[in-house]
DNA sequence: TAGATTGTTAATCGATTAACAATC
DNA sequence: TAGATTGTTAATCGATTAACAATC
């Protein structure tokens, strides 16, 4: 939530869109579709796409086909991502088996954890000691790294990660963890996102000036 | 990231810092310390305690306690808010022993599950069957609820959250949950942060549109 | 052609910052 | 008192929307 790129979240909910409108049987959609379907303006669609040099038929709209394969190459989701895990904690073992996290373009590659007991190659996807993960990260030419180490292991870890050749790590951590300007982190605090709702709720008790959701009747 | 409230981030960025100056034996506080350390003007520091009617002492500063205080009344956190989690699987009990979830004002009551093998009342948090929610949710009055059910069951899991009485939801499926205006759902979308990382890295690469992150070097 | 939709420029809106009077 | 910091109003900035010429 944090430093998150809203115009890149908004292509991704017009692909979500197309994607149920194509499931349909709809073959072309209209900047007013997009529009209602994520509730911004229609000039906001046509300025994102322009934005990325796609383009539409004029009187025509856009075709959902066309427009999905170009948004995927924007988003990224034309080339193979790989991944590794940080951390085979609770979380990281989720994570690890979280559907949304199973596509054709990512692979996890392995998870990493410095307790020896957790260590284990032979599972389907390989648990492997901390110590291995900078060559390992190198050797597969890893991009993408996950953390879900504890706190005071995060900046180390993220580190290795980048000494390794990770350009862009999902830190679960509350820490801000400092990287080169090359690389990326992207923090997931869910201990802020529970603070937040608590302090929707109570808001929303006591007096006017809780912030309203993203609710409705 | 989604709908989210960005002053509330703001003040718990604020109550970090205070906490931290605090334990550095820090007795008052400025703006303009304040506004350094999250990275904002000194203005809207000022501006958002104003906004909620907490007031300093001009030429005197803040006093840190009394805006610890100040500030955990605005954020809820003068009460306790009880919890409980729906989806017992990986990410449930993941998000169950999460450590940042361990306050003194969050007690995590229990556990659903639908599977009967995964129910386990004798659990230090008991796994309950899932038909019992609402009843225990009413029972308990119970404020927050956490869904890390299957997609196709996230609705009906909400209402059932509803009906017994609870008034936020911390939703981990990427389906849009619909529940009434009283009510608050916050979505972690963890595809999305995924997603919204390759974006980065993939914009970083081929060409200058890329979104920056909070990266430093 | 007439009508409809894109692509883009100008206008608006909201959030943040600068500036400054009040005052300790 | 003189100097420094708050609280608030005016200015700025960026993001979104409205409007409209281009054109299919």
């Amino acid at each position: 939530m944090i430093g998150i790129d809203t115009t890149a979240i908004r292509l991704m909910k017009y692909k979500d869109t197309l994607k149920k409108l194509k499931s349909l049987g709809l073959v072309k959609v209209f900047s007013d579709n997009l529009a209602d379907s994520i509730g911004v303006s229609p000039s906001l669609v046509r300025k994102d796409f322009s934005f990325f040099d796609i383009s539409g038929y004029k009187r025509g709209g856009y075709y959902i086909d066309e427009l999905l394969e170009k948004l995927n190459v924007v988003l990224g989701r034309n080339t193979l991502h790989k991944l590794v895990i940080a951390g085979a904690g609770k979380l990281g073992l989720a994570l690890c088996n979280y559907k949304g996290f199973q596509d054709e373009y990512i692979k996890i590659l392995a998870l990493f954890d410095i307790d020896e007991e957790k260590v284990n190659p032979e599972s389907p996807i390989p648990i492997l000691p901390a110590e291995s993960l900078r060559a390992f990260v190198a050797e597969h030419r890893v991009t993408l790294g996950i953390i879900t180490v504890p706190e005071d292991a995060a900046q180390r870890t993220a580190d290795n990660m980048i000494l390794g050749g990770i350009k862009g790590i999902l830190n679960f951590t509350p820490l801000q963890i400092r990287v080169p300007k090359k690389c990326v982190v992207n923090t997931v605090n869910l201990e802020l996102e529970l603070d937040n709702l608590i302090f929707q709720i109570s808001g929303k008790n006591i007096n006017g000036k809780g912030e309203t959701g993203d609710a409705e009747e």
